[in-house]
DNA sequence: TTGTAAATTGAACAGTGATCAATTAAAAAA
DNA sequence: TTTTTTAATTGATCACTGTTCAATTTACAA
């Protein structure tokens, strides 16, 4: 069983982060439980309630990881990207969710309680992700309208998400598509053009 | 306790998807449980399995009807359309989203497991939604492009689906949008309008 | 009236999130 | 070095979940 001596309180936190996001990627949101970090990491569940204070906090915290995943994933895309960094990023977006479904789903399946809010913390960690969508809209936006970056870029990852969500859960394969990702890169490519943008042949 | 004589087969199959959408709309997915539904209506919880067969067919059957109560809500929208009826289909999208946020969501949150797919029978039902967008979509497509309202369509109602999602779960606020119903329209129409679509001024 | 087939029950099982008194270990004080 | 204090850790306990299935009850046919 684990001791104070075996990890100290940072240890313990990133140890739970690291194991509860294996199980996570495992079995996905719907057998996911605290218990069974709790069992695979050597501790009782009741240090987890101790680290994270509830199992809504636990969850959030898991999930914010995976965002910072997902936008390192996403760097590294652009960074082998060729002149057509709008296609690569939409092929980040795609690409991690179906590199990883249980963890992507999970961000989407877990409801924090209505009466308590995202920590501001977590919140800020997450917005890294929009940050670089923002950057690379602003990019490629005539300089009269870069201000217009930020809500454009929020409506063409909601774009996105839409056609990732519904190729991740099935509602494409019924409706009979098939290439989910053409279809979302020429949604968000109209939207650009359609606000000026210069987009590569 | 309920007994053969109080209701029949069909009876009882409307009375558990009546109450068990009830209990959706009132606490959502993850307050929802097949033994809440039992007690409500006055049978045992082993009552839902005969008639349902399992947890899954039971949420699998309650969200069927939520996909065509929202069909209905989409029509009854389109009758008192102005002449802007593309407007109206996002509209009456986004507006039964805000009217039954627990029910719409909980068609999203329950996912079948992955050995199980989703019944034809319950699959077609679910397709009239679709059906009403490949139909409005194709109606203002050039006829020289009309084959390709179905796929059209599928991406259109992903796009308005993306937003919806982030309007719903608090990642718009979290982003500081404000409107995104305005942002799906505004969405939908370049599509239409970079597929050839006539749409009014 | 009896027999049969079907519907209905609810206790039982293994699991969940959550709590918190009791224990144990580390750090501080004597 | 001992003693005291503080904090971390435990795991039994609670109320709940989906699921099963032998036992019961009901409806209907013979």
């Amino acid at each position: 069983m684990g001791r104070r001596s075996d990890h100290s309180r940072a240890e313990l936190e990133a140890l739970i982060l690291a194991e509860g996001q294996r199980l996570m990627a495992e079995g996905g949101f719907a057998r996911f439980s605290a218990r069974e970090v709790a069992k695979r990491i050597g501790y009782a569940v009741g240090t987890l309630y101790n680290v994270f204070g509830s199992y809504d906090l636990l969850l959030a915290t898991i999930n914010t990881v995976t965002f910072e995943d997902w936008a390192k994933h996403l760097e590294a895309r652009l960074a082998r990207a060729s002149d057509d960094r709008i296609a690569a990023l939409v092929e980040g977006y795609f690409s991690f969710a179906a590199d990883h479904p249980n963890l992507w789903s999970a961000i989407y399946d877990h409801r924090l309680p209505t009466d308590m809010a995202m920590p501001d913390a977590l919140a800020a960690r997450r917005g890294v992700l929009t940050d670089i969508v923002v950057r690379e809209v602003a990019t490629v936006l005539p300089d009269a309208g870069k201000d217009r970056a930020p809500r454009l870029a929020r409506s063409l990852v909601a774009t996105v998400h839409g056609h990732c969500a519904f190729a991740l859960n099935g509602s494409f394969a019924l409706m009979g598509e098939t290439a989910p990702l053409d279809m979302a890169t020429a949604r968000v490519k109209e939207a650009l053009a359609a606000a000026g943008a210069t987009l590569p042949a």
